[in-house]
DNA sequence: TTCAATGTTTAGAC
DNA sequence: GGTCTAAACATTGA
């Protein structure tokens, strides 16, 4: 479930933790889920044991110069010209732990019922271990997720990198610019325009609920049939409902948790996402939800028009 | 036993 | 090219 506010607030956390951290190794326990070079699918599954090797063996002694995010895309920098791509997907997970926290335990994989345990876990796939002796982990329960290896000069040649949208949160996206991209895409369902990774960066299944709630639209509205004034409320819902999810820390539904184990807050102040069947916290109507080209979307049919 | 779940890509249809 | 649908990835729990 990261989505944009999650990333976030995984790369914001991160980044003064691992800022000028060596490599001292790093053990790839999934081979599957590690690619080296531009070009290799996303569908990294296709990668094999020797980009593994070569990805270890490329970053050991290595030091860490930033941390960023581009859509749902993490980029930790590396010293010396590369760059790793890190993508949770649905159940990612990236876990940082000082070495006097190393046995400590954390209730991380399916929050909801799981006891807590110590790392690595049996969805361990990637463990960074760093001079100081502390070490971050990347798990994840579905293994749809992965990192990549890249050099800098390669990096314009990343696909997945270069076909995002626009981000919602930069101060260059403007209304102007929404509406220009609203036109292009006149014939689709608008929940399904907002979660189009090449459209929008950054918004999935739970914040386009969010948004569309904020913007009283139903996820099932075709684009061309919003009034003006629906999108303007549209464009200002997109940036104050991920403002405020990135000021709570995201959302912890399903395995999202911060680098520390930590939850986000903003799950309790969902008005319609994981609500169906429920009241409307503005209204008092059962919250709908229906299918919208394979994605559910939850809405409040009172509240939204 | 079947179904659905946070993301993204790809293929096929119209 | 736009748009929709289904399928694929792998796992779990309802």
């Amino acid at each position: 479930m990261p989505e944009l506010p999650e990333v976030e607030t995984v790369v914001s956390e991160l980044r003064p933790l691992l800022k000028n951290k060596v490599i001292r190794q790093v053990e790839v326990r999934s081979p599957k889920l590690i690619a080296v070079g531009p070009l290799t699918l996303s569908n990294v599954r296709k990668s094999n044991s020797v980009a593994a090797k070569k990805f270890a063996q490329i970053l050991k002694g290595k030091k860490i110069t930033g941390v960023q995010r581009r859509a749902k895309l993490i980029i930790i920098d590396i010293a010396g010209k590369f760059a790793i791509l890190v993508h949770l997907k649905m159940t990612g997970q990236l876990i940082f732990l000082e070495k006097k926290q190393l046995n400590k335990k954390i209730k991380l994989l399916n929050i909801e019922t799981f006891q807590p345990i110590t790392l690595p876990s049996k969805w361990t796939h990637v463990i960074f271990t760093f001079t100081d002796g502390s070490k971050l982990f990347f798990n994840d329960l579905r293994q749809f997720g992965y990192l990549k290896l890249v050099k800098d000069s390669e990096i314009d040649q990343v696909k997945e990198l270069n076909e995002f949208g626009p981000e919602p949160l930069k101060i260059n996206f403007a209304i102007a610019k929404f509406i220009n991209i609203l036109s292009k895409r006149p014939k689709m369902k608008v929940k399904l325009f907002l979660m189009d990774p090449k459209i929008i960066a950054g918004i999935g299944n739970i914040y386009s609920d969010e948004i569309l709630f904020f913007a009283k639209i139903r996820p099932g509205r075709i684009v061309k049939t919003l009034t003006k004034s629906e999108e303007q409320r549209l464009f200002k819902a997109i940036k104050e409902v991920l403002k405020d999810a990135v000021r709570h820390n995201g959302s912890s539904v399903g395995d999202f948790v911060r680098p520390s184990g930590a939850w986000g807050k903003y799950g309790r102040l969902h008005k319609v996402y994981g609500r169906a069947g429920l009241k409307c916290k503005v209204c008092g109507s059962i919250i709908k939800s229906m299918k919208f080209s394979g994605r559910t979307g939850s809405f409040c049919p009172v509240c939204q028009k």
